[in-house]
This record gives structure tokens, sequence and C-alpha cells, in this order.
DNA sequence: TTGAAAGCGCTAACAT
DNA sequence: ATGTTAGCGCTTTCAA
């Protein structure tokens, strides 16, 4: 004797309004949503038959029939990374304004998630903004295909028809090479992301070009690979010191690298600035609030954000063709690259 | 001369699929969903034509005429907390593998939001988890008559036919008043959360009762209003600490807000916790990388969302009656409360 | 084991 | 200005 859910009581269907209304279910439907002319008197009586019946459109069969769905399905690797979260509350709020729902999909950087993730919101989407790892042609093809426009943020994607808004990594990176240089670096280390992430090797590749710019000699730059997270920095930096303990400069791919880095290097006894300069990449909101606070090359999250939710919509609704555009970054120092440029004498405050 | 979208190319039909494996069009479903005996050799062809012609099911349509939407509305004030972006994890991935989708709203703590919210998932979702701020009944009803199973998340949610999954609040603020006496704090302050959140209410409602049990006078315990974020906590401080200097333990009602006020206290050059003790409320991953690291108490997020997307997936699938849980929660005790007891001698390291 | 056909609730021709 | 009806793509009776 398993327990049902409560009396269905079926939903209200626009028949039954039509019905209530004493009009015909064309008119009835004419008069919620206005798309041809109805007498102001039966627009009247059906949005009263509505209320009083507390009818609600059934969405599902609107779309079956109109085809627009009203819904982006967005795919993130990681919710939880303030970063992401920063950019999906954005693009939430910019797609509420236009009336369209967010289907979420957190792939935790497994492609296999992502590919499932992508063939699941066919048919149920107008068009996706991907922050992916590194999906293949073959799976997103067949989604532009249907005509489902797709918008790549943060991670560059390279399959032609894909919208794109990237940041310009590449001189990020590469600002921070002269920064950490200036600020009297000697011996470089380098966290560098997963291999197959296309910010991480434009962070690297950015990064040593500043390097040989400012005329540090090969020998005196390493690097270890390592997560983009807390506790890859942690471990990362952990490899690199073991190998090379004459490092006093180091640039992390992302705050949560250099953040876990920091505290990592801090727990162990030496000090950042003064024994190790810590520079990170994203500029999320905790990095200014450790001590030291993080010096870090500034990523405009919201501002590619809307770009992408914008870009897309625009693709949905208006057909526009994809573009691709790429947004400025900007060094914010702090105090985990200012040293103290003597070692101070004693002070009594 | 707008560009309008590629070829449309419309997608694959079941009933395409059907003609080019010389089946009709109900063997070709039965063959693709299992739901009715059919032969290993029409199986076979169909699937064979499926596969050749890139078939993928209109979920649109199928849902229409089932009534089953495979999709979980998911409310929440704020992506970017990781309290709230951990949960959404958890719960999306439990979705995910029971094959379902997560429809997101972010609401920004506004009512307004929530309330539109809640009316656009009507057909569109199965059933809603909802961590949300103050609903009223009114709101929700229509949904509940429909069917549509809802749990409320972390905030309490008066309303029959709701499931629930909550922490123990009170309980959580009685300890963690003990603790800041057992500290040795003597003047106590407390950040609360805005007075329509159950949250709020009952962890200061805790928290008084914890400092009269241990015996500390009314006059001895101060408080302000503050939001629950970051810089809710600094503001809310300083408020604090100007009309009370005395104060010398406080517990605020979330970590967020604890570590706004925290940092606030140490710019201002006051020492945590040797002239004030912190404690917060949640455990959010920053609290311990901190310094010093925050003393908190621990709600148990992954098991509640666990427990919420679980009971509604029940109650969707099964019809299962809704239940309340209230989840125990634990202090994490760490260096924002542990006073060094008497000043240090000068120590050389 | 299979096919024909009804119909989920809605919108958009096509009639008046 | 309004009514009638076809049909979106699918699942599921009902017949064979």
């Amino acid at each position: 004797m398993t327990r049902t859910r409560p009396e269905p009581a079926g939903p209200v269907t626009l028949k039954q309004v039509a019905d209530h209304a004493g009009v015909s279910i064309s008119t009835a439907s004419n008069a919620l949503t206005g798309s041809r002319s109805v007498s102001p008197a039966s627009v009247q009586r059906v949005l009263q038959s509505a209320a009083a019946l507390g009818y609600r459109r059934n969405e599902v069969a609107r779309t079956l029939r109109t085809g627009l769905r009203n819904t982006v399905g967005v795919i993130v690797p990681d919710v939880t990374n303030p970063f992401w979260g920063g950019m999906i509350r954005t693009i939430e709020r910019q797609a509420a304004l236009a009336g369209f729902h967010v289907a979420l999909t957190n792939t935790e950087f497994d492609a296999t998630r992502e590919t499932s993730a992508l063939a699941g919101l066919v048919s149920r989407v107008d068009g996706i903004v991907l922050f992916s790892t590194r999906p293949t042609a073959a799976t997103l093809q067949p989604l532009l295909d249907m005509g489902i426009p797709i918008v790549a943020c943060d991670e560059v994607i390279d399959v032609p028809g894909l919208g794109g808004v990237y940041s310009d990594n590449v001189d990020g990176a590469r600002t921070a090479a002269h920064h950490l240089v200036d600020s009297g670096g000697t011996v470089f280390g380098m966290l560098e992301g997963p291999e197959a992430l296309s910010t991480a090797s434009a962070r690297r590749q950015g990064f040593r070009e500043g390097l040989r710019d400012a005329g540090v000699p090969e020998s005196a730059v390493h690097s270890v690979k390592a997560e983009y997270s807390f506790e890859g920095g942690r471990e990362g930096i952990r490899r690199l010191l073991a190998a090379h303990p004459d490092v006093d400069a180091v640039f992390a791919s992302t705050d949560n690298q250099a953040i876990g880095a920091m505290l990592e290097v801090l727990n162990a006894g030496r000090a950042v600035p003064d024994d190790l300069l810590v520079c990170g990449f994203d500029d999320i909101s905790w990095s200014a609030r450790l001590s030291p606070p993080l010096t870090t090359v500034r990523q405009d999250a919201e501002g590619m954000a809307t770009a992408a939710i914008g870009m897309l919509l625009e693709m949905v609704t208006t057909g526009a063709a994809p573009r691709t555009e790429v947004f400025p970054v900007s060094l914010v120092t702090r105090e985990s690259t200012q040293r103290t440029l003597a070692p101070s004498p004693v002070t009594i405050t």
C-alpha cells in the first residue's frame, strides 16, 4: 500500500480557461500572449478566468510547438570556485532579465560528464555557455548542426562556429613576469596548469616570454605542473621548492593555486614576500583578504560573463553570427610582491 | 540583409528513424526505450538507423507526453557563497546520477526574484530544492497543489507539505557560547543575521541561551544586525565595537561575517584572539586558511545537500511523503579563540 | 511481436 | 475579431 502523491487535480489547461471565459481556445491564447489583436472585452474575461482558475501556461507544450525553449545551458568545471561562481551569478541574472532559465551542469573537470551534459542539453536549451576543459569538435558539431549556438568562455575552444570570450592570458602572464623581475625576483618558479587547458599553456608561454624579454636566463626558470586548485598549489609548491630551493619568486596560474602555495610556504616558516614573492592570476575576492594580500593578474570576470551571455542571447534571438572577444587583464599589486627592500631595523610601535 | 543561422536541416525525428529501419514508429520507440518486447532483429536495425542518422530523442516532446521532466529546480540566494556553492555541486552530482538536470536560480536574497523563479519553474521541473529567504505559503501552495514536491534546505520554511533538511542551529550557537565563555570571554558581542531568516533567529536564541546557562549577565551581551556577508561582517563589527568597546568575544552568524569582522579588527590593529575572540558558523573552506584560522560551528553541508536531493528524488519518483531531517553541527576549534594565556615573553626564533 | 492512431497542451495557419 | 483545426515529436493504448 504505497502512498501516492495528493489528488492529481491536473493542471489547468488553456482549454479550460477558454471554456470558462466563453471564448475559443485561440482567442484565449492570443489574449494571453498578445500575438494578435483581441477585443478588450475578451482579454478582460480571459485574464479573469485564468486568474480564477489559477492557470499557468504549460511551457513544455509551448516549447514543443514553437521551438523556443527559453533556457540556456551553462557548463562549468566547478561551481564552488568563486571565479566561476561569480560568472554564473552574472549569467543567471542577465538570462533572467531576458526571460531565460539556466540549466547548470558541473563537470568537475570530467570530460565524460561534459560530453554527456552536452548531449543531454540538446533539445532542452536554446544555446550554451561553455566554460570548458577540452571538448572535441566531434562532441560540439552535432549541437552546432542542430542550430544550437555555443559560446566558449575562459578556455579557448578552437572549433569553427563557436563564439568566444577570453582573457588576454599571454599578456597577463607576461606582465606578471615583468612585475616579479621588477620586484626583485632572481630565480623564478611557475605553477603551471594541466597541459590540456588553453589558459594554462597561454599563461606559461606569456610568463616565459616575459622573463626572456627581461633578460632572465632559462637556467633561472623552473616550473612544475599543478591542478588549478588550492590543494594543487600546496602540493605544487612543495615539489617546486624541494627541487629548486633557490626559487625566490613564484607565479601561479590561478589564485587558488597561489593561495595554496602561499599558505604552504608560510606554514613551512618562510616569509612572503621577503623570502618568496608570490603572484597569482584571476583576482578572486579572497585574494585581497589574506595576509599578506595577494598580488595577482585581474580578469574581468563580470565583463566576460556579461559579454558571453549577451552574445549567446543575441545569437539565439537574432541569429547573430558568432564573434570572438578578448578582454584585457590588469595587474593588481599587493603585498605578496612588495619586498621590504632592506631587512628592516627593529622597530617599536 | 541579416545573416540567419546555418541551414536548419531540422533534427532527426523518430519517424525518420523508423522509416529508415523499415519498422513502424511505435516499434522504433519501443526499441529505443525498451518499454515492451521487440524482436532482436528490429532492435538491431532501429539502433543502427538511429546511429546512422544521428538521432537524438526530443526530450520536450517526451515530457509533454509522459509528464516526466527529469529536471529539478534549485533556488539559492547566492551561488558565489562557497557554502551554497558546495551544496549545489553535491545536488547537481546526485541529480545527474539519477538522470536529472538542474535548473538553477540565484535570487540574490530578493523575494521578488524568488517568487517569479518559483512561478517559472512550474511545468519545467519535477521538484524543487529551496534554499530560501522567506517565501509565503501563498507562493508555494500552487506548486504543491500541482504535485510538485519541494524540499526546503538550510532555512526553515514553515509550510505544511514541504520536506525539510536543516542544521541544529540553536544547539550550534549554544555550543559556540559555551566555548567563548570557556575560552576566556567576559563581554560578548553577536553579529546577528537579518530578522526574517530562521537561521538568524535560531542562532541568536541559542547564543543567548548558552550565555545565560553559563551565568553571563544580560548586561554583558551586546548585539548588532548584519548581513550574511563579508561586508556585513566588516561593517557590523565596526558598529558593535564603536558602541561597546569592551567586547572581548564575538560570535558571528556566518563565517563570511566572522571573516569580514576578523579582518576588519586586525586591520584596526587589534589582535585576534588576544584582544578579541572570534567564532563563526558554517565552516566554509576558507575559514581554515586564514591567520589566525577561524573557530567555527561546522554544518554538514554535504550531508544536508545529499539528504535534500535524495528526499526530493524519492518524493518525485516514488511519491514518498515529505519528512524533516535535522543535522547535528559540531564545533571546530581553531586559533581565533585560543588565547595565549599569559602575554608571552619575548622569544627569539 | 508489431502497426495504426489517439493525444499530451499549445500556437499558428487557415478560415470566417 | 474570432473560431476551427493541424500538428510540434513522442509514448501508449488498442487492434491485429
